[in-house]
DNA sequence: GACAAACACGAACGATCGTGCTAAATTGTT
DNA sequence: AACAATTTAGCACGATCGTTCGTGTTTGTC
C-alpha cells in the first residue's frame, strides 16, 4: 500500500489525523530504511522529506528507538500481507511454497521500496546491539520462519514431500538462498539473480519430493 | 592477526611509527565494524578507544571515507588468510572446499571478532549506496565468489564432481548457505546453526558428486 | 459556534559528527 | 647531538544528532 491508497483509505475509515500522518511518516520512513538502512533514519532527515517539523515528527513516537520499532512493525505488516497473506491464495502444498518463496524475493519491489527488504537489512544491523529494537527484528524473523517451516509441513501432510523431511532445515535453506538472492541481486546487480534462486529452490523441492528423483539431472546446474 | 602480534611484528620488521599506530587502528576499527557495523565507525569513538586524539587519528585516514575503505581492506586481508589461505593446506577437491566452507563460517570468532563477519554486514550496508565504498565492497565479494567457484571447478576436475556442474550456482547457494548460518547463529542464537550449516553444504555436495547418489537418504533432513 | 483535546511548530539545549588549521612532540637519519 | 621528517595534540568550525518545552493552530464533539 503506498501514501496515495493510505490517504484514501484515511477519508473513508475517519482515520485520525494523527494516525494518519503517523501512516504517511512510516511509508516515507519504510523507503529510507530500505535504501539507507536503520542507522539513516535521523528525525532531522525525516522531517525535511515529510515536509513536517522535528519536533512535530518527534511527538508521534516518544523516541528515535521507538520509530524504529514502529518501522520494523510497519515493515513486518507488509511482509505478512504481500508475501504470507498473498501465497494464502494458492492451493495448499508445494504450490503455495513456491508462491511464498516467490512473493519473498519480489515483495519489496513490489512495494515499490527501492532498496530492498528492510527486515533482511535489518537482522544484520541489529544483530549485536542488544535491546528492543534487536528484540523485535527477532520476533519478526522467528515468526517468519516458523510460517515458512509450518507451509513446509503441509507439503508432507499433502504427501508431496517425504515424511522424514526436516521442514526447520529447509526454512533454514529458504532463508539462505533468499540471502543470496539478495547479494547477488542487489550488490552484484546480477540479471540472472532470480532465476539462481528458483534453481536452487527446485533442486531443495526435488530433494524433498516423496517420487524419489534418482534421475541424473539433480545437479546444481540449472 | 591480533594487536599483540602485530606489535610483534612492528619490532621484527621495523615498522615505521605511523605504520604502526595505523595497524593497531585498524584492528579495534575491525571490531567495532563487527559488532556495530560500519556506520559506527565514528572518528570520536575510535580516537577514543585507541587512546589518541581526533585529529590525531583522523590524520592517518584523509576522509572517513578512506577509513571505511580501509577497515574493509583489512577484513579482506584476514578473509583471504583465514579462509582461503588456510584451506589451500588441504588438498585439492572436495576435502578443500570443505575447508573452505568450515573456515568461512568461523573465521570471524577465530579472530576474537565478536560481532561476526564485518565484510558481510558492509554488504547489506552498502548495497543502495553508490560510492568508493560500495565498489570496495561490491569487489571484495566478487573475489570471493570467485575464489569459491573456482574452488569448485577443481572438483570437476578431480573427478569428483560431474563434468556439468554448474560452478557459479554452486558458489552461489554455498553463499546462501553462509548467510543462512549468520542468521541462525547471530541472530537467532541456534545452538544448532553450524549443523544445520553443513548439513545444507554437504546435500549441495552430494548432488554434484560424480557417483550418483540414487539412494533413499538424499532430504534435506540430516 | 464554543470548547476541550489533539496536533504541529519554533526555538533552544548539550552532545557529537567530520574536518580543517597550527603548534608541539616524537621519530629516524646523519 | 643536530636536524629534518614524520607523527600527534589542541583548538575551533559549522552541521547535525536526539530531545525538551512552551505556544500556537487545527481537529473532533457537543
Amino acid at each position: 500500500m503506498n501514501a496515495i491508497e493510505r490517504s484514501n483509505q484515511a477519508q473513508l475509515r475517519r482515520l485520525s489525523k494523527g494516525e494518519e500522518t503517523r501512516a504517511q511518516i512510516l511509508d516515507v520512513a519504510l523507503n529510507v530504511a530500505s535504501e539507507s538502512g536503520f542507522e539513516a533514519l535521523t528525525i532531522g532527515s525525516l522531517a525535511e522529506r515529510t515536509g513536517l517539523s522535528k519536533s512535530g515528527l518527534f511527538a508521534h513516537f516518544g523516541s528515535k528507538e521507538d520509530l524504529q520499532i514502529a518501522v520494523l512493525d510497519e515493515g513486518a505488516r507488509r511482509v505478512t500481507d504481500m508475501v504470507f497473506g498473498k501465497a494464502m491464495a494458492s492451493p495448499r502444498g508445494v504450490i503455495r511454497l513456491r508462491a511464498l518463496f516467490g512473493n519473498w524475493l519480489t515483495w519489496a519491489d513490489t512495494c515499490q521500496l527501492k532498496g530492498g527488504c528492510p527486515i533482511m537489512a535489518a537482522a544484520f544491523e541489529f544483530d549485536d546491539r542488544p535491546g528492543p529494537v534487536r528484540d523485535a527484528v527477532l520476533g519478526h524473523h522467528q515468526r517468519m520462519q516458523r510460517e515458512i517451516a509450518r507451509s513446509v509441513s503441509i507439503c508432507v501432510d499433502t504427501g508431496e514431500f517425504r515424511g522424514d523431511t526436516d521442514s526447520r532445515q529447509f526454512a533454514f535453506e529458504i532463508l539462505g538462498i533468499a540471502n543470496a538472492f539478495y547479494f547477488s541481486h542487489r550488490l552484484f546487480r546480477e540479471a540472472d539473480a532470480s532465476e539462481r534462486a528458483f534453481a536452487a529452490f527446485e533442486r531443495l523441492v526435488k530433494n524433498a519430493l516423496a517420487t524419489s528423483p534418482q534421475s541424473g539431472d539433480s545437479n546444481p546446474a540449472h
